[in-house]
DNA sequence: CTCCCTATGTCAAAATCCTGACATGGAAGA
DNA sequence: TCTTCCATGTCAGGATTTTGACATAGGGAG
């Protein structure tokens, strides 16, 4: 039953609740790929060229809410572990879309089974219905703030 | 370009929506308070250190889900900006005690205000009642993930 | 008292990420 | 046409954070 002044606490702020959530992911997801050989950004990469291939690396960046800068040093790595490919060149563009390789979509699926348990964790501590709630919640919250 | 599959999308995961909403946040915090010269981490110090004075480096650290390295930085940056005092020994055990200089008061009430109105922004857009509920449930997900 | 365990502060090295900047390719409009 | 603007990929530099390691201080078990 929090108070109605939420400003007595810092724990009771939105921004300290959500940082902590996160670090906990962050860390949990942090240790399970570990044993598969994966950060937590190369793993965000292929799971979304698993479900969109051919994305290049400003959007790979925009998905993932880092710099292309930053993304492009996780493609690099991942194309040196023979788990995505892109063309050198393009004939139309300079967007070089990637791919997941057959290394990469075993090595994914193989990962993802450890993600979706901490998923599973999180999730099952309270009721499912308040799982939409949350999304909603956390969506409107980022969209409010020009995410 | 909606992705053909909604139920298999990878933006359903609360993963991807934490990740959003605290990258949201980050960003809004970052450019709020490069206006008053101090960085997301030194602000979460110095209101850490206003509400709970003479917290030590690693208590610090633990609080705000780094590492001991980590905020060790942070801490020498804000003594040399003479925001934070620290003794250079003790008589008990190792752990030195971080207390808020007048200096640092004055900044942190500055800056409290532009945060404070970023954390209005994100919970405005939903009814009060939503707020304990999400609170709620992130601190049970981070408990549940050994947070 | 001594040994062991934990916690803390700190150093060093590496990894990660960001800011700033530049050149190129394509699209839109004068 | 050509000029302007935007998006993309990339390089360089620095800032931030982490991992690993070490020495020290204190408490507790033997």
């Amino acid at each position: 039953m929090p108070p109605p002044h939420p400003a007595d606490d810092v724990t009771e702020h939105v921004g300290y609740r959500l940082k902590r959530a996160a670090a906990a992911l962050r860390g949990a997801m942090d240790k399970a790929l570990r044993e598969h050989g994966l950060t937590v950004p190369q793993y965000a990469c292929l799971e979304l060229l698993d479900q969109r291939p051919g994305l290049s690396n400003a959007e790979l960046a925009r998905s993932t809410f880092v710099t292309r800068q930053s993304m492009n040093v996780v493609l690099r790595g991942l194309q040196d572990a023979d788990l995505i490919s892109r063309p050198a060149t393009t004939d139309h563009g300079r967007a070089l879309p990637a791919h997941l390789t057959e290394h990469g979509r075993e090595r994914l699926h193989a990962a993802r089974s450890a993600v979706y348990a901490i998923e599973r964790t999180m999730v099952d501590t309270f009721p499912q219905r308040r799982l939409a709630a949350l999304l909603a919640d956390l969506d409107r919250m980022a969209e409010a703030l020009g995410g």
